[in-house]
RNA sequence: GCGGAAGUGGCGGAAUUGGCAGACGCGCCAGCCUUAGGAGCUGGUGGCCGUAAGGCCGUAGGGGUUCGAGUCCCUUCUUCCGCACCA
């Protein structure tokens, strides 16, 4: 008897599904088309089970929906740009390139190796200039709608390598490269791309997203996005006319209170404000070490609340009270207007601020029911809303009254306006580095800014250059890359020597593969039309803000130049748990991987696959555990054995799905036998649909299996047609999970075509039936006994069965009955005095 | 601090609609088979009491709703994740 031989099945396997091209995607506008996407991987590295996990769970969802009749497209790419690809080549030598591209012959024979169902032919790779011209070509549209536009940005700087650094390069304030020196700030012309002109609709459309996407995605996002309606006010400065701060607040019913302004300490009207006070000159450094500090955003939520008194005044423009301006290391200039209104008794951090420098405190907001508050007995801020008091004319009303009535009066008295702020940055993409797509804009002395024309896109890269990790961005040292001649005046031009940020690669990368070798577009409009949106999106929680965002913000533009249709690219996603080892992810640098291949060449890959879909939901974490792959390796034996034992005399039979079943005449093991691989059928299909617990689904067909074993002999009382029918369901449940040996075993039962091409069988609800139900007997929530009825027995019937019941008539005799609780096909409950 | 998720045997987990808690698997125990077993097969396996029949307890803690709660409500605790001085 031949045994389970995983490495011999899955090669032949693999090799038939490429002879046949079965995962191919063909455009059909026929028929119904299901995009099932993994989130493209970046090359770097090993494949571990922790990827495998991700790619499993899409592969057997992609799958499935192919054996329901489904047109699925089910694609793979590359993330090809990127940091690590540079600092390789700083380290060991290598071009950028040669490292990637080996890495994606690496990635590409393991991802073959565990049989997904890819569509090959669509490939794609973000560093080919095939793909980043494209990135090149949305940039210049941005840039005519005023979406990508220039301006001053701070970056991190290496005063030792004299280079920018990326934050992922910066370790704990200090160069990766040089352990003792501190990253400074720099000020840089840097590009941007508007995103937060779409911030409201990105917001609103989460709406349309409720249903497919987890709701801590959601929720995280919109944190992100952070709106937050308030407005906001002018207040005078006292003796320079002219110069007016504004501040920021969601509180203006709390102006009354306000002790001090507080600036940013980058605030730009402070040179004007500092101008002829007395002790400028340590102001300014005082200014300088707090400009410094502001690097690490871990450390800054921590820090202690320090400032200074810029011996100017300013003017509340509500009560006319004349208030010190301050300079406070905790005011971000980055949000609002980098100025805000001290308001100690009702807003903690002006709590702690006015506590250590003495400022004074004023309750104008009392709460609405319980104690006055009191100032000798306040240790802490109140910051719920209230009544206004010590307020002028807003006394007494409610705060949701005054906030209303106090921004209006601002706009009308013109010392202010109420104004909605977001939390979401305008998109920085320009990156000091070469290992990314160039930037397709020129500087003219004559013309300035001017784009590279579409006809000479793509801008290439250029192969040869030097990295060391020092210096300006890598380009800037390649003259013939540098210099140009302007497309407008046919005068010199020097090339922007930035690359854009990798993440706007992966923003957008899912509309290529629908049409992926397009040398007129990004991608063809009505194929994206078909294919869009992606109906199921499967990855890692870790892009729940940046990359999904991106996403959805490039989706939104591109339906602005009339290139898609939908408002969401995405319409449902999944975000998988981690697999751990240990307590933690598994990653390389913690030396705790299961390499994918010595899994697959140890166990074959349909053990790996079955035990990551089986040892936990998919989105819960799940600790490796070797001792559980080996249940799965048995359980796949199990499964072989059994139908190779059995196979020989079913090899001819014909399954006719649509042929009827006749209970009425099987033998109580084919009645077992039939209602269980329906029962089976029915929940597995609802894991799919549904649920997508597919731990469950490999514990039903497990108890199949178990069910197969306990009615052996099979040969007996069985006959080989309805034999053949379970065997062939449970075979077609594999199929999607662990599909190499599911073929093989198909094809041991006689059938010539690749199961591939199989429908998803149906289950018939009367046959998953039981005829006789169990009833439990409860005596006041107690079970206290058993019996079985007809799956037709009523109401009545099953009461009277269970107050007849000798052991239950025993244990009630003599007792009040208060209640009789019958479910029907479930229980009965007798409630006693 | 704000937001989110979770807490069930020795372990991973199941319980889909409020109805037998612990499916399925791992581990462990016993037996069979075997020259051998890190193969395979059979049976057992939440805790306590009991020879047994059976009984009591049990889903992080406390309270509540209900004939009935792992599931619903209130509350406390713990763990993990995200954001973090957002005015």
């Amino acid at each position: 008897m031949a045994e389970y031989d995983p490495q011999a099945i899955e090669k032949k396997w693999q090799q038939e599904w490429d002879r046949t091209g079965v995962f191919r995607a063909e455009t059909d506008p026929t028929r119904p088309k299901y995009y099932l996407l993994e989130m493209l991987p970046y090359p770097s590295g090993t494949l571990h089970m922790g990827h495998m996990r991700n790619y499993t769970i899409g592969d057997a969802v992609a799958r499935y929906h192919r054996m329901r009749g489904y047109n699925v497209l089910h694609p793979m790419g590359w993330d090809a740009f990127g940091l690590p690809a540079e600092n390789a080549a700083i380290q060991n030598g290598t071009h950028p390139r040669a490292w990637t591209n080996a890495n994606i012959v690496e990635f590409r024979r393991v991802l073959r190796r565990f049989g997904f169902s890819y569509d090959w032919q669509r490939e794609i790779s973000t560093c080919e200039p095939e793909y980043y011209r494209w990135n090149q070509w949305f940039f210049l549209r941005m840039l005519e709608k005023g979406i990508a536009f220039r301006k001053k940005s701070r970056v991190n700087w290496c005063p030792q390598c004299q280079t920018v650094l990326a934050n992922e390069q910066v370790i704990e304030g200090y160069c990766w490269r040089h352990e003792t020196t501190l990253v400074e700030q720099k000020e840089l012309e840097q590009w941007f791309l508007r995103i937060t002109k779409y911030s409201d609709e990105l917001l609103e459309d989460m709406d349309q997203l409720t249903d497919g996407w987890p709701e801590r995605v959601l929720v995280m996002q919109q944190n992100w996005i952070g709106k937050s309606k308030g407005a906001r006010v002018r207040f005078d400065v006292d003796g320079i006319a002219g110069l007016g701060l504004e501040v920021f607040t969601t509180r203006i019913d709390t102006i009354y209170g306000v002790s001090a302004v507080l600036l940013a300490a980058t605030h730009p009207s402070l040179d004007r404000l500092l101008d002829g006070v007395p002790g400028r000159a340590a102001m300014d450094e005082r200014l300088r070490a707090m400009r410094q500090s502001s690097v690490k955003a871990a450390d800054i939520a921590t820090a202690e609340k320090v400032g200074f008194f810029t011996g100017r005044f300013a003017i509340n423009p509500f009560s006319g009270e004349r208030v010190p301006i301050w300079v406070a290391n905790f005011v971000l200039i980055e949000y609002g207007t980098g100025a805000v209104m001290c308001v100690p008794a009702h807003d903690q951090r002006d709590f702690e601020f006015a506590e250590k420098y003495s400022l004074p405190l004023k309750i104008v907001i009392q709460p609405l029911q319980g104690n006055l508050l009191r100032l000798d007995r306040m240790s802490e801020a109140y910051t719920e809303h209230g009544r206004l008091e010590e307020s002028g004319p807003y006394t007494g009303l409610t705060s949701d009254e005054a906030l209303e009535r106090m921004a209006a009066d601002a706009k009308s008295k013109n010392f202010g306006s109420s104004e909605i702020t977001y939390r979401l940055k305008d998109w920085g993409i320009s990156r000091q580095r070469y290992w990314g797509t160039p930037i397709p804009v020129l500087y003219c002395e004559k013309d300035g800014i001017v784009p590279v024309p579409d006809d000479q896109l793509p801008v290439r890269l250029p192969e040869d250059v030097a990295l060391t990790g020092q210096g300006q961005s890598p380009l800037a040292g390649v003259p013939e890359f540098v210099h140009a001649k302007c497309p407008k005046c046919g005068g010199p031009a020097r090339r922007e020597t930035d690359t854009m940020d990798t993440f706007v690669d992966s923003s957008w990368y899912f509309y290529r593969y629908t049409d992926p070798h397009d040398d007129c577009a990004p991608f063809d409009k009505k194929i994206a039309a078909y294919w869009f949106p992606i109906d199921q999106y499967v990855g890692g929680i870790t892009h729940a803000i940046l990359h999904l965002l991106y996403s959805r913000f490039f989706c939104k533009v591109m339906r602005d130049l009339g290139l898609v249709n939908n408002d969401e690219p995405i319409a449902r996603l999944f975000t998988q748990g981690m697999v751990q080892k240990g307590g933690v992810a598994m990653s390389k640098s913690r030396g705790n991987v299961v390499g994918a291949i010595d899994m697959a060449d140890k166990y074959g890959c349909d053990t790996g696959r079955m035990y990551t879909l089986f040892a936990a939901p998919p989105e819960k974490d799940l600790e490796w555990n070797e001792q559980g792959i080996e249940g799965s390796s048995r359980f796949l034996n199990r499964v072989y054995r059994l139908i190779e034992k059995h196979a020989g005399p079913l090899k001819s039979i014909a399954v006719d799905w649509n042929a009827s079943v006749d209970l009425a005449s099987a033998t109580p093991k084919e009645k077992n036998l039939i209602r269980k691989a329906h029962q089976t059928l029915k929940r597995v299909t609802n894991d799919f649909e549904i649920r997508w617990h597919f731990n469950t689904s490999v514990a039903l067909i497990m108890e199949l299996v178990n069910e197969l074993s306990a009615q052996e002999p099979l040969e007996q009382d069985v006959s080989p047609i309805v034999l053949k029918r379970v065997l062939a369901m449970l075979v077609l449940m594999l199929a999607p999970m662990t599909p190499h040996i599911a073929e093989e075993l198909w094809e041991i039962l006689g059938n010539s075509t690749t199961l591939s091409r199989e429908s998803w069988p149906l289950y018939r609800e009367d046959l998953t039936r039981e005829e006789q139900i169990e009833i439990i007997v409860q005596i006041n929530g107690r079970v206290r006994g058993k019996f079985l009825v007809d799956d037709s027995a009523s109401e009545d019937e099953t009461r009277k069965r269970a107050l007849n019941d000798p052991r239950i008539a025993a244990l009630i005799a003599g007792k009040e009955i208060l209640k009789v609780i019958v479910v029907q096909k479930k229980l009965v409950n007798i409630v006693l005095k």
